[in-house]
DNA sequence: CGGCATCCGTGACGATACTG
DNA sequence: CAGTATCGTCACGGATGCCG
């Protein structure tokens, strides 16, 4: 009958960061939320935005995700017949997982190695943290040279670790966003230099390295006028 | 001569979470920062805390660790000739991963399995983020059935993901410390209930089931004597 | 074409034994 | 005490095949 589940494996330690390392430590794991933080995705893009993963392990993933209530299956109504994974509460409760591992692993980024993959959007977890409060939600377009992704911003400030941001939608997009309150226009490294935390939006637009275009309050405070 | 370094695997991506994950994506690695952030620890100590490890695992865990910046061995000087680990200021900024891991994981502590391990000072994680500002730095003791352990509070609120707390010295740490400024008294399932946030302290001190003594402001803030 | 299942080679892991 | 050596097992990564 029942044909032996393999038992996940786990750390047996009644300790918090051991459970959520037996939930989410698997390798692959967390890089799979960060690409569903971004949204609902199908098999086939989740694939091709996680370089290396192999067909087996990234459905076994999918699978472990779905059982543990992290992540579950849609199927979209025709005539988009596609089926998308999507992120539950509980999922997308682990960004400011990522954002801490972002915020630690930014540095590392100094160093471009050429076999490195690069997708626009994962530059979006370091810059949620850094940037200036809006005062108001917002969502914010990055242009790049690289490519162009978008930010949904809280409006109370940088995103610390203090849970979910807001209801539960997508944190960041690939692409632009449909309406967007602002658009920042910046190359690649001042990009980084900001997730780094080493150069600062109103630094960034001083010295000319960093555009804010868009008429709304939320441009006005990430311009730094605070008035 | 060079026996072909294995060359640690690496998810190639120019992202800072994915950086992030391969320093520290191993398993056992995030477990073994828990560890010395209690401050430095023997091999013998470290492998009795982390049941589970296989000896070698932990010695290549170690030697990678040490490679990469994140912690380094020592030597104490005689007669106490043992060689310890201690965690760099680099490997120290992990903890705001620790932290939200734990935060994300206490939910699960729910329930407790009959082969789960345990260590009091595991219970320090979660109540970090949880105990409100003292106003001033200060050492708590923290006791329960299951044992003894301290937190080294900064003062300026509970510790969120925004970099190192303090100097550099340990969190926390295993058994009471020297010279503590308030001792906390509970039990270990109003210690999880703390640390998951579905309890406050002025809720568990008004229902009876934890004691605060001392007498210094650290004693009071925790009190909550905000006066 | 999207969503896997299967097969296979390699390497990581876990337990035990052993050594300076 | 602080690891190294050895070995069986399993997870991972890559390729391919199947099936709606």
């Amino acid at each position: 009958m029942s044909p032996r589940q393999p038992r996940r494996r786990s750390y047996d330690q009644y300790c918090a960061s051991a459970r959520a390392l037996d939930a989410v430590g698997d390798r692959w794991t967390l890089l799979i939320v960060r690409e569903l933080l971004a949204g609902p995705r199908r098999y086939t893009d989740l694939h091709a935005d996680l370089p290396g993963v192999s067909t087996d392990v990234l459905a076994g993933r999918l699978k472990d995700m779905e059982a543990q209530g992290l992540a579950t299956r849609r199927k979209l109504p025709p005539p988009a017949a596609a089926t998308v994974y999507e992120l539950t509460a509980r999922g997308a409760g682990l960004l400011p997982v990522l954002t801490a591992l972002a915020e630690w692993g930014a540095p590392d980024l100094a160093d471009r190695r050429p076999t490195d993959a690069l997708r626009a959007h994962w530059y979006a977890l370091p810059l949620l943290r850094r940037l200036p409060p809006t005062g108001v939600p917002a969502v914010v377009d990055v242009v790049l040279d690289e490519g162009v992704f978008h930010l949904r911003l809280a409006g109370d400030g940088p995103v610390h670790g203090d849970g979910p941001v807001h209801g539960g939608g997508p944190v960041y997009g690939d692409g632009p966003a449909e309406a967007a309150d602002a658009r920042l226009v910046l190359d690649a490294d001042t990009c980084r230099e900001l997730g780094e935390g080493t150069l600062d939006v109103a630094q960034a637009v001083r010295a000319g390295r960093l555009e804010v275009h868009g008429e709304g309050p939320a441009a006005a405070a990430l311009r730094g006028e605070t008035g």
